[in-house]
DNA sequence: CGGTATTGTGTAAACAAGACACATTAAATT
DNA sequence: AATTTAATGTGTCTTGTTTACACAATACCG
C-alpha cells in the first residue's frame, strides 16, 4: 500500500472508532533521551505538512489516563518499558493560537472532505496532559506512525516550529526535569545499562549546566552504593581504560524514593 | 426560598447551561488552611446525604483550566485572591469505584426524574484535575453554595468518608506540598499577615512533623531577609511580648522561585 | 620505557546544621 | 522596686558537606 492510502486508511479507521475515545482529552508525550552529551526530545514530522509535533494521541473511554499515554507511546513511537510520568495538564482554551504555524496542516485541509467527523472531533477544544519519558537513545529504535513521516531525535538547544502549544509543553517538562531531579531515574534511563564515570558525570553536568568536579563527584556518587562496578573497557587509547559501572536498580529506586540529593 | 426548592432551582439552571461546559472534565480543590497548629482541609457537605466532597465544577468551554479553578474556587467557597496551583490530574476510569461510600448520592437518585440531562452527564466518565489552594482560615470566610449545606474545615488526621477518589485527591495534595515545600508560599498564605516567630515556626514544624530548634531556627530566618519587624503585641501575659513579623512579599516570591532551601 | 588519561586519596577552607548554654530584655505581678 | 516569666540574642562546639586543588598510583598504547 502507498503511503497516502495507508495514511487515509488509519484516519477513516480511526474515525470508525471516534465512540470508543473521550472527546476533547489528549495526552503529549516529551520523550527526552541522552546521546553525545547532548538532551533530545523525540519529535514526529507529519506527512506532507513538514509540521513538527510531539507524539500524542487520545483516551479511551475505559481506560486509564496512564495506561493511555504508554500506548500512545507505544503506538507512535514503538517504545514500550520505559519510564513514565505525567507532569502537567494543559488547559488554555486557545491552545491552538500559535503564530509560529501560520497555514492550517495539509491533514485538516484533507479531511474536510474525507473524513468530517473526524475533523469536527479533531478541531474542537482539547484538553492534553502531558507525560514525560526518560530513554537512552542507543538503546531504543523508535519509528514513525501511520500518521508520520519521520520520528527524530531533535537536540532542545535548536528546536524545529512545532504545533499548538507543543513547544510550552517541551518547556514545561524540562522545568519538571530540572525541579524534580533528585526524584527521577535520571541516570538508570538515560544512559545505556554500563556506562564510564564520566558518562554519568558529563550527564549531570548536561542536565544541571554546570561543570562538576571529577573526584569530588566520584566519591559521592559511590557512597550512594547504588553503583556496581565492572570489567574495564579497552578504548584502543594509550591510556588506562576507564572502569564500566551499571546501577543496582533495587537500590537505585530505593533512593529516589526518598530523594537522591544532589543539588546544592 | 426554601432550601430544597433553591437546590432544585440550580439544578436545572445549570442543566440549562450545559452545552457552555466541556463534558468529561472537571476541578477539584484541595483548600489548605492552618489553625490551632493544625493543617486543615475545606470540604462540602452535600445538601440531604450528609456525603462529603472536595469543592469541585466544571470547566466553560471558552475558559482556561486554571480561571475554572478560580472560579469554581469562589464560586462554592467565597474564596478569591488565594493561592491557587495545579498539581495532578487524575485519569483513572473507574474514580467512582469507592466502597467507603455505598449508597448512591440522594441527588443522583432526585436527579433520575428531574434533570436526566444532567444526570447523564454527571455520571459519564470524568478526567479531574486537582489544584491545590492555600489560606489563612482567619483572613477568609468560605460560604457553602446551594449545593451544599455544610462548608466547614477539617482536620487532616480524622477525615470524613469522602465521595470518588477524593480521599486519594488529598494525599496526592499533600505529597506535593511536602515535596514542593521550598517553592510553594506557605508562610505567606497559611499565616496571617502578622504573626509571631514562633507562629512560623510551629507552622514548619506542623508540615515537616517535627520540632525545629528555636534559636537556630530564628537565626536562619531573619538571614534569609524576607521578615519584615513590628511593633511588640502585648499579651497580657508576665513576660516579654513577642515581636510581631510580616512578609516582603517582594523578597519572599522572589527567594521562593529559586526554593527557601529548608529542608535538610 | 615514555606519554597519557583514569582513578584513588589527601586535605584545607568555607560553610551549614544541630544542640546547648547563658546572658539580656521587657512585660506583668507582687 | 524586686520577682517571675517567656521572648530574644549571642556564643560556641560538634559534625558533616561542599568546593577546590594537589598529587600519587594505575594501566594502557606504542
Amino acid at each position: 500500500m502507498d503511503p497516502e492510502t495507508d495514511l487515509l486508511h488509519h484516519i477513516k479507521s480511526f474515525e470508525a472508532q471516534l465512540e470508543d475515545y473521550l472527546p476533547g482529552n489528549s495526552i503529549d508525550c516529551v520523550i527526552l533521551g541522552y546521546e553525545s552529551q547532548q538532551l533530545k526530545v523525540l519529535l514526529l514530522k507529519w506527512k506532507n505538512d513538514g509540521v513538527w509535533t510531539l507524539p500524542g494521541g487520545f483516551i479511551k473511554k475505559t481506560e486509564h489516563l496512564d495506561d493511555a499515554a504508554q500506548r500512545v507511546l507505544r503506538e507512535r513511537t514503538g517504545l514500550s518499558s520505559v519510564f513514565v510520568k505525567q507532569f502537567y495538564t494543559f488547559g488554555s482554551s486557545v491552545r491552538n493560537n500559535n503564530p509560529q504555524i501560520s497555514k492550517p496542516p495539509y491533514h485538516l485541509k484533507m479531511m474536510e472532505e474525507l473524513s468530517p467527523n473526524f475533523l469536527k472531533w479533531i478541531t474542537d477544544r482539547f484538553i492534553t496532559t502531558g507525560y514525560f519519558a526518560l530513554v537512552d537513545i542507543k538503546r531504543i529504535h523508535p519509528r514513525p506512525d501511520a500518521f508520520s513521516e519521520v520520528c527524530e531525535w531533535r537536540s532542545l538547544d535548536a528546536l524545529p516550529p512545532l504545533i499548538l502549544d507543543h513547544k510550552e509543553i517541551i518547556t514545561k517538562a524540562l522545568d519538571h526535569l530540572k525541579t524534580q531531579l533528585n526524584y527521577l531515574p535520571i541516570g538508570i534511563s538515560l544512559l545505556p545499562k554500563k556506562f564510564t564515570m564520566q558518562d554519568l558525570r558529563k550527564l549531570y553536568e548536561v542536565i544541571l549546566g554546570k561543570p562538576l568536579e571529577r573526584s569530588n563527584f566520584q566519591r559521592k556518587l559511590l557512597k550512594l552504593g547504588i553503583l556496581i562496578r565492572h570489567e574495564k573497557q579497552m578504548t584502543g587509547a594509550a591510556n588506562k581504560a576507564p572502569y564500566l559501572y551499571s546501577f543496582s536498580e533495587k537500590k537505585y529506586y530505593e533512593l529516589i524514593k526518598y530523594g537522591i540529593g544532589f543539588f546544592s
